[in-house]
DNA sequence: TATTGTTATACTCTATAACTATA
DNA sequence: TATAGTTATAGAGTATAACAATA
């Protein structure tokens, strides 16, 4: 919106405003059901990777672009509560896959429901031409880089 | 368009899946550049907000969904950084209001010019139309709720 | 009485460093 | 030696409860 300092500071782009707000909404559409639930988007996200995935400690920190130890906390915590669970990997004595319990997948479908609601208004907002419209258009934003959960 | 309760766990449409995976991709570019510079997501999100703005501490909490005593923590830590400031409000004694510094600003200039950079690739996959459509879809989804920074 | 902001407390989240057990 | 995971530590982020100052 407003510059105060030019020196190679490009003006934002309106698409780059709206990228910004839509995230901030999105997050924190996420973190008040989290906080419904006693959850941070942080495990949220982990719930919601591995709801159909079974993986490594490493591989999941390196995922979400966290430490391996601050993956170990979560784990452990998520664990403590029922959610996921450890198991030892068959192939590599070292390394600890990680799963989601049926209790994480409940509270992870009651979660990603309880989104959509809250969401819900925001999607009534575009016909089914301009929803199609901006899923293709965020694809191909995303193309590439960062797979994401 | 919405499905609440539908036991069998309703499908995430693609719009869905596509805004989750943005959400993510692009908090992970914010939190990657907060990083370079010992500031978190949060951190960057006030700064954001206060770079043409000058407000009070609950508004300010309210604002972005947090305790008041949350914020207290993050404009003492802020402010002991000397990116932001706090002022007494003028016309209530009890209130205080929080302005970013010099420093703030040049501080989220940088920022936010890397998160562009970062992003630059993503914006590149679009052309100008493209980005135009996109940009005016998620304004569309944006409209009424939750005003952002 | 109600509101504004701070503080005390208790967690969670996070990275760094050091450790173990494998490989 | 190198990698996988845990633990110890320290600091930031967060909410709840209690408080002082002001309204």
């Amino acid at each position: 919106m407003n510059r105060l300092n030019d020196p190679g500071d490009p003006p934002e782009s309106p698409l780059e405003d709206a990228l910004m707000r839509t995230t901030f909404q999105v997050a924190g559409v996420l973190s008040a059901v989290g906080a419904e639930h006693n959850l941070s988007l942080t495990q949220i996200r982990v719930l919601g990777i591995l709801r159909d995935r079974r993986v490594r400690v490493t591989e999941l920190a390196d995922y979400m672009g966290l430490d391996k130890s601050t993956m170990s906390g979560l784990v452990e915590r998520a664990e403590r509560r029922g959610l996921l669970a450890r198991r030892k990997n068959p192939e590599d004595r070292r390394g600890v896959d990680v799963v989601i319990t049926e209790a994480g997948l409940e509270l992870a479908a009651v979660m990603y429901a309880r989104v959509r609601e809250l969401l819900g208004p925001a999607f009534a907002r575009l016909d089914q031409p301009q929803s199609e419209q901006l899923a293709a258009l965020l694809e191909v934003f995303l193309t590439p880089p960062t797979p994401n959960a």
